[in-house]
DNA sequence: AGAATTACCTGAGCGC
DNA sequence: TGCGCTCAGGTAATTC
């Protein structure tokens, strides 16, 4: 499940590999995703040189010059670098091959996932104009959370993982965030005072960079799960005790996600 | 405008 | 062994 910190390292990872390279080849063979994959990828790319690889939120945008290829991992996602010809297995659904031989390997069994291609401005692409702040910049602070929180009736785990509050929060780090900042996920966001949107904006940044510095997820080099997160506190751990008090671990649902929260930590 | 709901998809895990 | 069910969950689209 690439959650922000997997797709930052993923997109370091790649960066370091690929930028400065031409491609040679792309390679469609599922196109059925979240949306349709454009056929014309196969014309368009091959012959265009790797600018740049940036992020906005979950979303990886790879600067090919003349337009971009933006993808996105959604649940089961990944980005394999392998080096040649390679046979595909199962859900491979996207190769993109490059001159010195480098192949990136598209991989989704869920289909959930966006590989798309757009030209001009990002800020005017229509997946990615009405994203917030990003979490690792300092347009997200506690002002600007408190500010958003005005007035808002949903519960506060949901606006945080609400793209258009800010980027690339997903339910297992809003949910470690709220345990860490000793919020309970249920409260209505506009109740929340500015010392607490102030202390949330600093622990939602912590979670995604010790995540991203631990190494977060890296199936990106040679295809292998290498799953080792932040020291998760809550995210999957209903009904164990509570590593700070000890009391049980409780579980809810908000919009249908998860939500697990320790009754005495948080308020 | 904001909140709630639905749709998309496959694999894992479960009870029987 | 296998069937049917539920769950996992990002987010765009749709409805209320």
């Amino acid at each position: 499940m690439p959650e922000l910190p997997e797709v930052e390292v993923t997109r370091r990872r790649l960066e370091r590999v690929l930028v400065g390279k031409r491609f040679t080849q792309v390679v469609l063979r599922v196109t059925k995703l979240r949306l349709p994959v454009p056929a014309e990828l196969a014309e368009i790319v091959p012959g265009l040189t790797l600018q740049a690889i940036t992020r906005r939120g979950k979303y990886l945008l790879f600067d090919c010059g003349s337009g971009w290829l933006l993808v996105h991992l959604g649940m089961t996602g990944f980005l394999r670098l392998l080096r040649g010809a390679s046979p595909p297995g199962k859900h491979d659904h996207l190769d993109f091959f490059f001159v010195d031989g480098s192949l990136l390997r598209f991989h989704d069994p869920r289909k959930f996932g966006i590989v798309t291609w757009f030209t001009g401005d990002p800020k005017q692409q229509r997946l990615l104009a009405e994203i917030g702040p990003e979490p690792l910049t300092g347009a997200f602070n506690g002002v600007y959370l408190f500010n958003s929180a005005r007035e808002r009736k949903v519960a506060v785990k949901q606006f945080i993982m609400n793209s258009s509050v800010v980027a690339g929060v997903g339910n297992i780090y809003a949910n470690e965030a709220l345990f860490r900042a000793g919020i309970r996920p249920d409260r209505a966001a506009g109740t929340l005072t500015a010392q607490e949107c102030a202390l949330l904006a600093t622990v939602i940044r912590d979670v995604l960079e010790e995540s991203i510095g631990s190494g977060s997820t890296c199936r990106v080099a040679e295809g292998t799960v290498d799953y080792h997160p932040l020291n998760l506190k809550v995210y999957g751990r209903s009904g164990d005790t509570c590593s700070v008090c000890g009391e049980r671990l409780e579980e809810i649902r908000l919009g249908n996600r998860s939500s697990v929260f320790c009754r005495s930590c948080q308020k």
